[in-house]
RNA sequence: GGGGAUGUGGCGAAAUCGGUAUACGCGAAGGUCUCAAAAACCUUUGGGAUAACCUCCCGUGUGGGUUCGACUCCCACCAUCCCCACCA
């Protein structure tokens, strides 16, 4: 054993062991427990980033503890490799996107296993393989011919920038989720998977997930699914056979509505338009919300609307209301029409006031005043009761509400009804590197599924991908050129590629079965190891594939090949690292060391603007690379850190003098260690001490090593606040230093000393291993141990060697801390009570009166109170 | 506009059920060892009053409340961050 701590060397040493030992691969074995440790999937950019450090080091602590537990822990790890940013970087480098892809895993890897993770290689997935997207275009049939899946013209989200197509999810806020640009709306012909078909259960099953899920990605997707009850209503229009239904989820305002608004789109407006002299004016002014609407932000925007000329008649009244268009309606939500309730709706009352509309009184606040207009900016819940609304009058919103439902219902013009903002989801893009869909397009059979057993459609190399117009694989004659499956006539291959987040739906289902080539996955053995005990990732797919994948597990229960409805038990967002950066108005970026402490720049003595971000890069020059790290420091170093810094779940600042701190930590074990490592090594050497024999510093560093066993224990069973468990680790540590000095006063080692000693620093040794897996291994293996950490048992406390033989109680006199009893732990309450009633403080306290209280908390406090 | 968080020393943070606030680490100061430095080890380190290690006062964003007792529960406010957003 080394004097001195040279991670470097240990570190390659147990990298190797594992690898040849196969340490980590697993097999299924129904006669024990499973748990399934699963990180995110790793999109292959080429470069490992620090924000995977602590991902992985997260599910890798929890994937020893488990272990050491006793549990069959699978433990797997894949490529999300599918994707734009390789096309772009291809192009960039006057490469292909598959060289690229696999040079990126290649060296993704190596960097990734120095940091040395309990992985089971032999699973490894990467999306890019046809051995794996195969089953996404057989996912991909079976959903065509469940009708799960079709095809239709429609305005998709378009990234300029990237000249893709986006989903929905994927083009929140108007903006590519990748690049931040602007989308544009753009009429395309896409393939649509119908996650709208499992919106209740979406929403419904979340509450099997509160709890154990981020209590923010369950109301995300909450708000994202966006289910909401109300009625539709159908106004007939006023001379015209035609009509004209609204969503609403206030029914019960109706005898308010002042007009009929129909977005620019509704098919409606040129049926109303027809014959009319305002028609052109009408038409070009629809045009130009459209086309508002889609450049602009939307809340930057004034209400802005034109009256059609045509009016439709309340079903509730026989009211003639006004048909107008405008600009605050969406096409995509609900009908794409809406009655307008100035006194009820802030957005109708501001339209209403622009152009004159109305103002009908139909609500009373709760203290049985009309309600003015200008009340509108408070809440309308407190408007209880419903007035001029016919025989509604006077009943309560909610009830009203109810009633006049079943009333539209009965006669015939409206009906209880359900809107989501969840819409169907665009799987198809116009790009090359994906998974090809599988489908053949035939003049005479239409769209015929590519046949079952002539799957994979296999991706051709060598795409020119800087082609204008269309996919680079519409210009790649062999691929697009078949016969059709069915008629055997000339047929033209689909040219889509699908979108990556279909490659990340299951790839997790596949690491269980990741070489079938029979089918996706043998429910089986899937059946043994799903669902995920425990998913760490990032927060950016709180609404992306955390919403896909629980739809492609509903979906696959549906098809008979998984029989849960929820994949992941348990959910961790981990928090970002970040690092400041520091701008100066001059001098751009400036290195930490360019800026003084009161953070002005030192070259031009400008304030410099602060930031902390993420994305660490060398032009911001705040790039902390995860190798440069490992290479001075050692990855348990590295590790140490990333865990240390604060709770998992919490964004964490990289700190150059962090890492020396838990540098300095191991390598203050490793100095223990071996000191004691020769006495230890001795067999037999300690044994047959009897407890009651003891010395004070034995008994005390014992007592200590059991109570920190219980708390580790008792964290990762319950918090997974790792960094606390990293705390009771050092404080172990120095328990065991303290009781070095003990010995050393002495004058050496008793049979008595190594027993106590072996017990706390093999006791330390196994809890390191989830948090510093190499340098636990090493000093595992000088104690004498010959099979790897990874096999051996997790410490186990002993209640009775916890318990203090003396405590500390505080006595508090009116509830401030005055003093302290020293008591057994075992005292009663009268004890406490006699003891703190004869402390000095106290009778000094009560001048001469009787305490109004004393409270007694058993072996924390006494409290006494005086009147 | 709606929703969700967060706020504790110089800094990262801890306090698990309402019971001794600041564990653990970083940084800082002093000391030991050394010709010297580094490393290591030891001591101190929330603020204030005081000659004082005694003792007292203040202290978990602000202001109230509940309680014998509040970082923790309730109400209001301030600040910061994140998500969603003309969703009818």
């Amino acid at each position: 054993m080394n004097e001195k701590y040279f991670p470097k060397e240990i570190e390659e040493k147990w990298q190797r062991r594992w690898a040849e030992e196969k340490t980590f691969e697993v097999k299924e074995d129904p006669s024990r427990k499973k748990f399934y440790a699963l990180e995110m999937l790793a999109y292959t950019s080429g470069r490992a980033h620090i924000g995977h450090v602590s991902n992985f080091s997260i599910g890798d602590a929890l994937s020893w503890y488990k272990r050491m537990r006793g549990f069959n822990v699978l433990h797997p790890f894949g490529w999300d490799a599918f994707g734009q940013p390789a096309e772009t970087a291809a192009i960039k480098e006057g490469t292909d996107p598959e060289k690229f892809t696999r040079d990126a895993i290649a060296y993704m890897k190596w960097q990734f296993q120095r940091m040395g993770i309990s992985y089971d290689w032999s699973r490894e997935v990467a999306t890019c393989d046809p051995e794996y997207y195969k089953w996404n275009q057989w996912f991909f049939i079976q959903m065509l011919k469940r009708g799960m899946i079709y095809r239709k013209n429609s305005p998709v989200n378009w990234c300029p920038k990237e000249n893709i197509s986006l989903s929905n999810e994927q083009a929140s806020q108007g903006r590519c989720w990748r690049c931040n640009t602007p989308t544009i709306q753009k009429d395309l012909i896409q393939w649509f998977a119908r996650i709208t078909d499992y919106a209740d259960q979406l929403v419904d099953d979340l509450k099997q997930l509160e709890g154990k899920w981020p209590e923010r990605v369950v109301t995300q997707q909450r708000n994202w699914i966006g289910r909401s009850l109300g009625a539709k209503v159908t106004f007939r229009i006023a001379d015209s056979d035609d009509s004209v239904t609204v969503f609403t989820t206030r029914i019960d305002t109706i005898y308010g509505a002042n007009a009929i608004v129909l977005a620019p789109e509704h098919p409606l407006l040129a049926k109303v338009l027809e014959g009319r002299p305002e028609r052109e004016e009408v038409l070009a002014f629809a045009e130009n919300l459209k086309a508002e609407q889609r450049s602009a932000a939307l809340d930057e925007q004034e209400k802005k609307g034109i009256f059609t000329g045509g009016y439709a008649i309340n079903p509730f009244n026989g009211e003639r209301m006004p048909i107008w268009v405008a600009n605050f309606v969406l096409i995509q939500y609900g009908t794409g029409a809406v009655m307008a309730v100035p006194s009820g709706d802030q957005r109708d009352f501001e339209f209403s006031r622009k152009y004159g509309l109305p103002f009908h009184q139909i609500k009373l606040t709760a203290d049985g005043r009309e309600i003015q207009p200008e009340e509108l900016e408070a809440a309308d819940e407190s408007w209880t009761t419903t007035v001029n609304s016919g025989q509604w009058s006077g009943l309560p919103s909610k009830e009203a509400n109810r009633l006049m439902t079943e009333y539209a219902e009965a006669q015939g013009f409206g009906e209880a009804s359900i809107t989501y903002k969840l819409r169907d989801w665009g799987i198809s893009r116009q790009r090359y590197w994906g998974t090809p869909i599988p489908v053949i397009h035939c003049e005479r059979d239409g769209i015929v599924p590519v046949p079952e057993e002539q799957l994979p459609v296999v991706l051709p190399p060598n795409a020119n991908l800087k082609v204008e117009g269309g996919s680079p694989l519409d210009h790649i004659p062999e691929f697009v050129n078949v016969d059709c499956p069915q008629c055997g006539g000339p047929a033209r291959r689909d040219t889509d590629t699908m979108d990556t987040f279909v490659d990340s739906t299951w790839y997790y289902f596949r690491y269980c079965d990741p070489r079938n080539d029979a089918q996706p996955f043998d429910p089986e053995k899937v059946g043994y190891w799903m669902p995920v005990e425990q998913y760490i990732g990032g927060i950016e797919h709180a609404v992306l594939h955390l919403i896909y994948t629980r739809f492609w597990t509903k979906m696959m229960r549906d098809l008979g090949l998984v029989k849960f409805d929820e994949p992941v038990l348990s959910l961790l967002t981990q928090g970002m690292i970040i690092k400041e950066t520091f701008e100066c108005p001059e001098h751009e970026w400036l290195f930490p060391e360019q800026v003084t402490d009161e953070k002005t720049c030192k070259i031009c003595g400008r304030p410099v603007i602060v930031g902390r971000v993420e994305k660490m890069s060398k032009s911001k020059k705040n790039a902390v690379d995860p190798i440069e790290i490992i290479d001075i420091y050692g990855a348990d170093a590295l590790r140490l850190f990333v865990l240390f810094a604060g709770p998992p779940e919490k964004d964490k600042e990289w700190s150059d003098s962090g890492i020396e701190g838990t540098s300095r930590y191991l390598q203050r074990v490793w100095r223990i260690a071996v000191k004691w490592q020769p006495r230890l090594a001795g067999d037999g050497a300690g044994s047959g001490v009897e407890q009651g024999g003891l010395r004070d510093y034995q008994r005390r560093l014992r007592r200590r090593t059991h109570q920190i066993i219980r708390a580790i224990t008792e964290n990762f069973e319950e918090r997974l606040h790792i960094n606390t468990c990293i705390s009771s680790l050092m404080e172990l540590t120095n328990e065991i230093y303290s009781f070095d000095q003990a010995v050393e006063k002495n004058g050496g080692a008793s049979e008595a000393d190594i027993f106590v000693a072996r017990e706390a620093l093999e006791a330390l040794t196994r809890m390191l291993a989830p948090v510093a897996p190499h340098t636990a291994e090493e000093l595992w293996e000088s104690f004498g141990h010959k099979q790897s950490l990874a096999t051996a048992r997790w410490p186990e406390f002993e209640e009775g060697l916890t318990r203090e033989e003396e405590i500390e109680v505080a006595l508090q006199i009116n509830g401030k801390l005055r003093s302290r009893i020293f008591a057994r732990p075992d005292a009663s309450e009268d004890d406490l009570k006699r003891a703190a009633l004869s402390d000095e403080k106290v009778k000094a306290a009560s001048d001469g009166r009787e305490p109004a209280k004393v409270i007694v908390v058993p072996k924390k406090l006494v409290n006494v109170v005086f009147k």
